[in-house]
DNA sequence: AGCACGCCGACT
DNA sequence: GTCGGCGTGCTC
């Protein structure tokens, strides 16, 4: 009896999105299972392509109408996604609108992602000049888009009258790395032999001989290199003649450069000890319970994380702690590390392909218990989960923003119900969501209201700026702050200014005309960049010099408005010309290691004044900090966005918690346009209870999540017309299906209309229960698919964190 | 996605 | 009359 392979191919299309059948050839009959990679042919050219066996049917009644293809090859000896990553591929292709093997892709290593190249060989019936011509000396030629088109076009000739053969090849990405190791082969006397054979002049070569008759064990060439000086041309000549044997052998890439301290459980206080023996119980009973973790800054909820997933390994389960990538700073990693030492695995942006896909491998061999990582770390292949941690629940950095749009603290979800295993998520400042499912029980509340030691909260003064700028000339810094800042100074200690970058920026502006210079290809500013002395911008790159003369009134007095990371350095540093500033954000963080390097240089008192964008608000620990300034609060609150205020009042509170952690006061200045704003008032006390009152009557109000559900439909096309036109007819659509009570914002241009010659039109869908909704939604996508060569694309967009 | 098939304009 | 342009539909 014939077997049977479904198979999720490699093609991300709606047509497509489904499993297809192949004959398992007899030779792997026993050797396939599901969740391994194959290369299939697909379509009638001969085309290859990889994909992922979805189910294997043994009692296969084949359909007679249809003769079935076999599958070529197996990827993998052994499957690369597991029973229980199968079935939540499943699941969020459904709840995030997006293809299978898109989110099977997703949730692996980009290692495992297949290459795909395209070859063409001559036939014996190929004439001889055409094929010197084409081909020169080589068998085969590579063709892909270098090509010219004048050649495609003759290959594509030849193919026709079969003069050639066209063939795929489908490959793994995947580099397992190795180091070559030498050894010497030979005896000390045909070393010996060799050493008197040598010219006088090949000084290189004898001083490796010595070297190798007085260590005859295997060495790494690198270290070998180091050693003794040689090139690897040297070794080579010495493995020609006999004298060693190089040989590749495997090694995984070591993201960790420094060792860590072993670590010991803290005492903890009564909260805390309420809260780890909660969740302790879920994981003992196997109880699929989640926790909301509610601790201000400083409270110790790292301490908790720690003592639970030390309790979960103690009974041979496995524990997976997500952290916002921002703050998987080294300081947090080292507790973790420091606490369960080679038992855990790092997974975050900073590693490299290589090193990303080790430590996968790592945790898919059972060799690591603990994941620390980001958001895409949430798919880690552990088998035996005790609990999952989401440490700062409330961050939107948990949302993937391209297909899958999923959110991590969702898939967490999952996978707790799936192990039977608790999750604790872990905030100071909750998003309302979770907070509002504690309140109905659907989560178990855990409270740490107390700082560790008993801290004190700092001391928080708002200052007005529109008061601020009655009374001085224009600038960044108010007087109380400036003045604050100086007192750090004398007194050695150190401050963190924070500039809230979030729709904000510096532009140019002509004096004379107004015009202010625009990216060509997006409907937007562009931003000044005095390292590189361009003007850029964020949404497409482009970047052009600086003008002096405005290119529209050809006046001279152009100047720059608005306030970077970079001008403000620049006035402080005219302001306060003895203090040491290190300046953080994208610009200064961009190069690997250069995120810690700064960190580092801070923590060891090398200068006085952190100054960065938000990415300086998490998760630092610095003792010797005494002031937090926040240069503007209010920059989140003008955006057009239910979750306005949110953010406003959880990164206030956040960046407040930086200031005195240790015995010192804290104090913490925070300057702003709008000084009564809720938001900013509650941040000051950090009274995230009121907060979540009054933020919950206005979303109540308005109609928003969490009362709420939404769905945020995009289109774009580089015709304007034809996206508008595409939300138009989607939205007559939906409303046949939807029910009176769901209500329709849009169709709207995108916040910003235009970016990357692309236009953006968007609908906004709010609804408390639309049955029809996801079949409508999925019917919308299918039809897109039709017209996306005209360039028109459809993003769906479930639970979004911004309606913008 | 990428390939073949198929139907219309400008060449030998 | 054919070559090759791209619009359309299918891929186990």
């Amino acid at each position: 009896m014939t077997q049977i392979a479904e198979v999720i191919v490699d093609v991300p299309t709606m047509q497509t999105n489904t499993p297809y059948s192949y004959e398992i050839p007899a030779a792997l009959v026993d050797q396939l299972q599901p969740g391994m990679r194959v290369v299939v042919p697909f379509g009638n050219g001969g085309r290859k392509v990889q994909g992922f066996v979805w189910q294997i049917k043994t009692d296969a009644t084949p359909d007679p109408e249809v003769t079935l293809k076999a599958i070529e090859t197996v990827m993998d000896p052994a499957p690369v996604v597991n029973a229980e990553l199968m079935q939540l591929s499943g699941w969020l292709a459904n709840t995030t609108y997006a293809f299978t093997i898109t989110c099977l892709q997703t949730m692996l290593p980009n290692a495992l992602k297949a290459k795909y190249q395209k070859w063409v060989s001559p036939t014996d019936q190929l004439p001889a000049d055409i094929r010197t011509r084409l081909f020169g000396e080589q068998k085969k030629l590579l063709w892909d888009d270098t090509l010219s088109t004048e050649i495609v076009k003759q290959l594509l000739a030849l193919n026709r009258q079969h003069l050639i053969n066209v063939h795929y090849e489908v490959s793994s990405k995947s580099q397992v790395k190795t180091m070559m190791m030498v050894k010497p082969i030979t005896s000390h006397e045909n070393l010996m032999t060799a050493r008197t054979q040598l010219r006088k002049t090949a000084v290189k070569q004898a001083e490796l001989i010595d070297y190798l008759m007085d260590h005859p064990e295997p060495i790494s060439q690198i270290e070998l290199e180091r050693k003794i000086n040689v090139s690897s041309s040297i070794l080579k000549t010495g493995e020609a003649n006999g004298w060693l044997t190089r040989k590749a052998v495997e090694v995984y890439r070591d993201p960790f450069q420094t060792a860590v301290v072993k670590t010991q459980p803290l005492h903890l206080n009564p909260d805390q000890t309420k809260a780890v023996s909660a969740i302790c119980a879920a994981t003992d009973q196997e109880k699929p319970e989640t926790f909301l973790l509610e601790g201000v800054t400083g409270s110790g909820k790292t301490e908790v994380y720690l003592q639970t997933i030390a309790n979960a390994l103690s009974h041979g389960k496995q524990a997976l702690m997500l952290v916002p990538e921002i703050s998987l700073t080294p300081q947090i990693v080292g507790r973790v590390r420091g606490r369960f030492g080679q038992k855990v695995a790092v997974l975050h942006s900073g590693l490299s392909g290589g090193e990303r896909f080790d430590e996968w491998r790592r945790i898919q061999r059972g060799e690591a218990q603990v994941v620390v990582g980001a958001r895409s770390a949430v798919f880690a292949p552990l088998t035996h989960l005790g609990v999952i941690v989401v440490d700062e629940e409330h961050e939107s950095s948990y949302k993937q923003d391209d297909n899958p749009r999923y959110h991590a603290r969702d898939v967490a979800l999952w996978r707790a119900r799936y192990h039977h295993c608790p999750v604790v998520l872990g905030s100071a400042t909750p998003s309302l969501e979770s907070r509002a499912r504690a309140e109905k029980n659907v989560y178990t509340r855990l409270l740490l209201p107390n700082r560790v030691n008993h801290q004190q909260l700092p001391d928080v003064t708002i200052v007005d700026m529109t008061e601020e700028l009655r009374h001085h000339k224009e600038s960044n810094f108010s007087g109380s702050l400036l003045q604050a800042l100086k007192e750090r100074l004398d007194r050695g200690e150190q401050s963190l200014l924070m500039l809230n970058r979030r729709g904000y920026s510096s532009f140019v502006m002509c004096r004379d005309c107004g015009f202010v210079l625009q990216c060509p290809n997006c409907d937007i500013s562009l931003t000044l960049h005095m390292d590189t002395k361009t003007m850029k911008c964020h949404y497409c790159g482009h970047e052009e010099p600086i003008p002096h003369v405005c290119p529209s009134c050809h006046g001279h007095h152009i100047r720059y408005y608005g306030t970077g990371t970079q001008k403000v350095e620049q006035e402080l540093t005219e302001l306060l010309p003895d203090a040491r500033v290190i300046r953080m954000d994208v610009d200064t963080t961009r190069r690997k290691g250069a995120h810690e390097r700064l960190l580092k240089q801070f923590g060891d008192h090398k200068a006085d004044i952190l100054l960065g964008t938000q990415m300086i608000a998490k998760g630092l620990d610095f003792p010797d900090v005494t002031l937090v300034g926040v240069l503007n609060a209010d920059t989140a609150l003008g955006l057009p966005d239910f979750r306005a205020s949110e953010r406003t009042f959880q990164l206030l509170t956040q960046v407040s918690g930086r200031a005195g952690r240790a015995e010192k006061a804290g104090q913490v200045f925070i300057q702003t346009y709008n000084p009564d704003h809720y938001a900013i008032q509650l941040a000051k006390t950090q009274n995230y209870e009121q907060f979540f009152v009054r933020e919950m009557q206005l979303r109540h109000r308005g109609n928003y999540p969490p009362y709420y559900f939404a769905v945020k439909l995009t289109a774009s096309d580089v015709d304007e017309r034809q996206a508008a036109e595409a939300m138009v007819k989607i939205v007559r659509q939906l409303k046949t299906v939807l029910s009176p009570q769901a209500i329709v914002l849009g169709p709207t241009p995108g916040a910003i209309a235009r970016v990357n010659k692309r236009y953006y039109y968007q609908l906004v869908i709010k609804y408390k229960r639309e049955p029809k909704l996801d079949a409508a939604l999925f019917n919308i996508l299918g039809q897109a698919q039709k017209q996306s060569r005209g360039g028109l694309q459809i993003a769906i967009d479930r639970n979004p964190m911004s309606f913008m």
